[in-house]
DNA sequence: AGACTTTTAAATGTCTGACAAATGAAATTA
DNA sequence: TAATTTCATTTGTCAGACATTTAAAAGTCT
C-alpha cells in the first residue's frame, strides 16, 4: 500500500482510499487486524495523527473497528446490514432534504421500489410480518393519533411489507427508499377522511398479500401512490394560497 | 451543541454525532459554515486534534466540505447525486462480499428493482438513453471482448435502462444494486453461446422499449434473471466437480 | 481613478512529544 | 492450581508548534 506524493489530496484522504481499496480488493479481510496506529506512520511516512485522521475516515464508514489495549488495535469490520441500512437512511433522507426533489419524484421513486417486492413478498409473507401489518394498520385507525405517530406507523407498515419478500439485499435498498420519504410525508396533515381512505388502502393490501393476490397488491400500492401526491398536492396549493393571501 | 460527558464513545464519535444532528435536523443548513477547529475545540472543551478527527469523520461521508486558508473552514455540504452514488456501491458491494449473501438472493434484489424501473422507462425512454442501450448491446456482440469488459458493458446497459426512467431518485438507489452484483457476475465464465442469448435479450429488452411495451419489457427482463441464475449455478456445479476431484 | 502587486491575517494541514486509559498476557503469589 | 499483580502494548487525548494556502486589505504604479 502506499501513496502518492504528488497527489494535492490530504495525506490523510490518501491513506484511508489506500486501506479502503485494500478491503474492497480483498487484500485485507474481515476482522484481520491491521497494523498499529505508529507501524502505518512507518509505512507511510506521516505522524500518527494523520494517520488517526485516515482511520476515523474508514471508521465512520463502518470498514473498520477499534480496540483499545494490548493486542487492540483496528480491524477489517464486518459490514452488518443494520450498520448499511442506518448508513442508507441518512444519505438518502439528506439527498432528498438538500436538493429539492419534489415530492412527486421521491413518492414516484419509492412506490416503484415498493411494487417491486409486493410480488415476491405475497409469494413468502410470513404469519410474524402479515400480523406487523395488520397490528399498524390498527395502530392508524386509533383516533388521537399525531400526524407524526401516524407517518411512524405508516413506515413501520411498509417495512414489514418490504421485509416480507425475505430478501435482506431488497430490505437495505428500500429502507433509504420508504425512511428517506417520511420527512416529507411528515409535511402533510392528515385530516380524518384521508387517514380513512389510507387505513382502507393498507387493509386492502394486507388482505392481497394474505391471499397471494399480487394483481390486488399492484393496484393498491397504485391507487396509495396517486392518493399520496393527491394529498400532497393539497397541501402544496394551500400553502401557495396562504403565501399570496399574506402578500 | 453538546455532547455527553457521562458516554464511553470516543470524543470525536461524540462530536460527529453532534455535528450531523445538527445538520439532519436543519440546525445547519447547506453551505453554512462550522466555526474554526479551534472554536469547536472551545466550544466542546476538546483539543484540536479531537474535533478534526470528527470533522475527518464527516467528510468521509459527504457531510462537509473543507476549504484551507483565510476565510476557509469547514462548510456544510450539499450532498449531489454522484457522491451518494459512490458511497451507495461502495458500501452495497461489501455487503455483498462480506456477507455471504448468495448469488440468486442479489439476483432476485436486483431484477427486482430493476423490473420496478422498465415501465418509468418505457414510457419516457429518450432517444439519447435507447442509443446508449443500442450501442451497448453492440459492443457486446464483439468477439475477443474479455469477461470483464462484457460485464462492464452489461451494467453500463442496464444503467442507461435505470436513467431512462428520468427518475434520479431511483438512479440512485438501482446504483448500488446494479454495481455492486458485478463482481459475482465477473465470476461467471461466459461463453460464446450464453452471450448471444444475453445480447438477444437485451435487443428484446431495447425493443420492448422502443415500443413503450412494458408487459414484454417485463418478460424479457425475468427471463434474464432466469438465465443469470442458471449460468451462475453451471458455474458453481462445474467448481464444485472440481473441489471433489481435487479432494 | 484604476489596475496591478505586496502584505497580512486567518484557517486548515502536518508534525513532535507526551501522558492517560484500557486491556490481555505473563509473572508472581497464596 | 487459582487468584492476584505486574507489565508491555495500543488507542485516546492533549499541548504547542510550524508549514501552507487563501482571500481580503493595503500599498504602488501608471
Amino acid at each position: 500500500m502506499k501513496i502518492d506524493p504528488k497527489s494535492k489530496a490530504d495525506l490523510s484522504a490518501q491513506i484511508a482510499k489506500a486501506i479502503r481499496d485494500a478491503i474492497i480488493s480483498g487484500d485485507l479481510i474481515v476482522d484481520e487486524r491491521l497494523p498499529s496506529e505508529a507501524e502505518l506512520a512507518d509505512q507511510f511516512d506521516v505522524s500518527r495523527p494523520t494517520v488517526r485522521e485516515a482511520l476515523k475516515r474508514l471508521a465512520a464508514q463502518s470498514l473498520i473497528r477499534t480496540q483499545r489495549g494490548a493486542f487492540g488495535g483496528a480491524f477489517v469490520n464486518r459490514i452488518a446490514f443494520e450498520d448499511a441500512y442506518g448508513q442508507q437512511i441518512t444519505t438518502s433522507t439528506l439527498l432528498l432534504s438538500m436538493n429539492d426533489v419534489s415530492f412527486d419524484v421521491a413518492c414516484e421513486a419509492r412506490f416503484a421500489l415498493e411494487r417491486a417486492c409486493a410480488p415476491i413478498s405475497a409469494m413468502r409473507r410470513s404469519a410474524d410480518h402479515l400480523a406487523t401489518m395488520r397490528a399498524e394498520i390498527h395502530r392508524q385507525s386509533q383516533p388521537g393519533l399525531t400526524d407524526e405517530a401516524f407517518c411512524a406507523s405508516d413506515v413501520a407498515f411498509h417495512r414489514a411489507l418490504v421485509d416480507g419478500a425475505g430478501n435482506p439485499v431488497l430490505s437495505y435498498q428500500l429502507a433509504g427508499a420508504i425512511e428517506a420519504i417520511e420527512p416529507l410525508m411528515n409535511m402533510i396533515t392528515f385530516s380524518a377522511r384521508s387517514r380513512e381512505v389510507i387505513v382502507s388502502l393498507h387493509t386492502e393490501i394486507a388482505d392481497a398479500i394474505e391471499a397471494r393476490d399480487t394483481r390486488r397488491v399492484d393496484e393498491a400500492l397504485s391507487e396509495l401512490e396517486a392518493y399520496s401526491k393527491k394529498l400532497a398536492h393539497e397541501v402544496a396549493s394551500q400553502r401557495k394560497d396562504k403565501t399570496s393571501t399574506n402578500t
